[in-house]
DNA sequence: ACCTGAACACCGTTCAAGT
DNA sequence: ACCTGAACACCGTTCAAGT
C-alpha cells in the first residue's frame, strides 16, 4: 500500500512526529488500548517498524509522553503559583496550585490516567523523579505556609504525601465518575486545605459568620 | 488439540467457573492485559468460544468480576463497622471502615484497580449502584458521627465525596507507588478524618499532651 | 542511515459444524 | 442445549530487503 505522505526529513525529527501523534491520539479517544502502535505511525505517514528505530517498544514510546507531560503539569503549577507567591500570600500560592493540578487533570483525562496507570514493576526512574517535581513544590508550598505562620502542621512531607493522594483521588475519580454529585473542586480542596493542612477556609469563615448574624 | 479436563457439567456453572478463573487470574497477574479470554478458558479447560454462551463480551465478563468484587468490599466494610458501632463509638466505627476500604484495596491491588479502570462511556448502572453502597455507608458513619456531637460538619454528603474521593487516592496510590515514603495509613486516615470530617484524632491529642509536658 | 513489505505469534470474536 | 474447530480482522514486534 502506498502511503499518501511519505517519510520526507532524513532527521530524527520523527522522534517528535510519533510523539506529538502518540499524545493527540491520546487525547482523542482517551483509552490507552486505543492508541495503537499502527494509529500512531498512520497519522504520521510511516509504517509501523519505522517506529521501533525510535522507540525499544510501545512501552518506552509512552514513557516518553508520560514524561512530557508531566513537564507541562510542572509548569502549569509554576505558572499558577507565581502570582500570589510573589505577593507574598503563601495560603493562596498554595491553593491555587492545587486547583491547577486539578484543572490540568480535567483537561486532560487521557493524559492524567495514562500517568498514572504505568505498571508497576516496569515503573522507571524517569517518571519518579518526574513526579517528584509536582511533589515537592506542594511541600514547598506547605513549608512557606508554615514559615508564614498560617499553617499549625508539623510534618510537611507527611502532609503533602496525604494532600497529594486526595487530589490524586479527585482528579481520578470525578474525571471517571462523572454522573456523581461532586461539590464544586473549588469547594472541596478548600476543604481539604483548610481540613488537613490548617490553612485558613474563606468558606468557613464565610458559614461562621452568617452563623454568628443568625445568633 | 484436546483438552485435559473436558467440560463435565451441563448446568451454567461454567459462568461460575469463568467468573472464578477471571477473578483468580486477575489476583496473579494484576495487569488487565494478561487476563485474556484464552488464559481464562484455558483455566477452565474449555475453548474461547464457551466463553460467549454466557457472556456478551469480555468488557461484560470483567463488569460481572467488578460487581463480585464490590460486594466483597461492601462486607468487609460492613465487618469491620460492626462491632464500634454496636458500642455507640461513631468516630471509631467511621475509621474502622475507611481502613476496612484502605487494607481490602492493598490486599487486592488488581482488582481494585480494574473497580475504577473501567471506560467512562462503557460505565454501567450496575457499578454506579454497587459502587454506591460502599459511598452510602460512608455517609451513614459520618451521620452518625454528627449525631453523636463527635463531628462540627454541616453537609454529610459532600464531605464524604471528599473523604472518598481522598481513600481512593491513598488506595491507588500507595499500591501504585511503593518506593515513596508514605506514612502509616492509619496516621493518614486518623489524619484526614480529623481534619476534613473533624472527628477527634487519638495521633493530635496525643501531640498535644507531649507538648504540653515539653513546655 | 533510514525506511518498507511481509511475516510472526498473539488477541477478541464469530460461525458453521458436531454431539 | 452446549461445546469445538477453524477462521476473521486486529494487535505488537521482528527481519530481510530495498534505496
Amino acid at each position: 500500500m502506498n502511503r499518501e505522505r511519505r517519510a520526507r526529513g532524513h532527521g530524527d525529527e520523527l522522534r517528535e512526529e510519533l510523539l506529538d501523534a502518540a499524545e493527540s491520539l491520546l487525547a482523542e479517544r482517551d483509552d490507552e488500548r486505543q492508541v495503537t502502535i499502527r494509529a500512531i505511525v498512520d497519522r504520521v505517514g510511516v509504517t509501523p517498524p519505522a517506529l521501533y528505530l525510535h522507540f525499544a517498544n510501545k512501552q518506552e514510546l509512552v514513557k516518553a509522553v508520560v514524561g512530557r507531560r508531566f513537564a507541562a503539569l510542572g509548569a502549569a503549577i509554576e505558572h499558577a503559583v507565581a502570582d500570589p507567591a510573589d505577593r507574598g500570600e503563601a495560603a493562596a500560592a498554595l491553593r491555587a496550585g492545587c486547583l491547577a493540578y486539578l484543572d490540568w487533570a480535567r483537561e486532560n483525562p487521557g493524559g492524567y490516567a495514562v500517568l498514572f496507570r504505568v505498571r508497576r514493576d516496569t515503573q522507571l526512574v524517569t517518571t519518579e523523579e518526574v513526579a517528584s517535581v509536582a511533589f515537592d513544590s506542594l511541600v514547598g508550598g506547605i513549608r512557606a505556609c508554615q514559615e508564614a505562620g498560617v499553617s499549625g502542621v508539623d510534618d510537611a512531607r507527611a502532609t503533602a504525601a496525604l494532600v497529594w493522594a486526595s487530589l490524586h483521588g479527585l482528579a481520578t475519580l470525578t474525571s471517571l465518575r462523572t454522573q456523581f454529585p461532586w461539590p464544586p473542586l473549588e469547594t472541596m480542596v478548600d476543604d481539604l486545605l483548610h481540613g488537613v493542612v490548617g490553612i485558613p477556609s474563606k468558606r468557613v469563615q464565610a458559614r461562621l459568620g452568617a452563623s454568628e448574624e443568625q445568633a
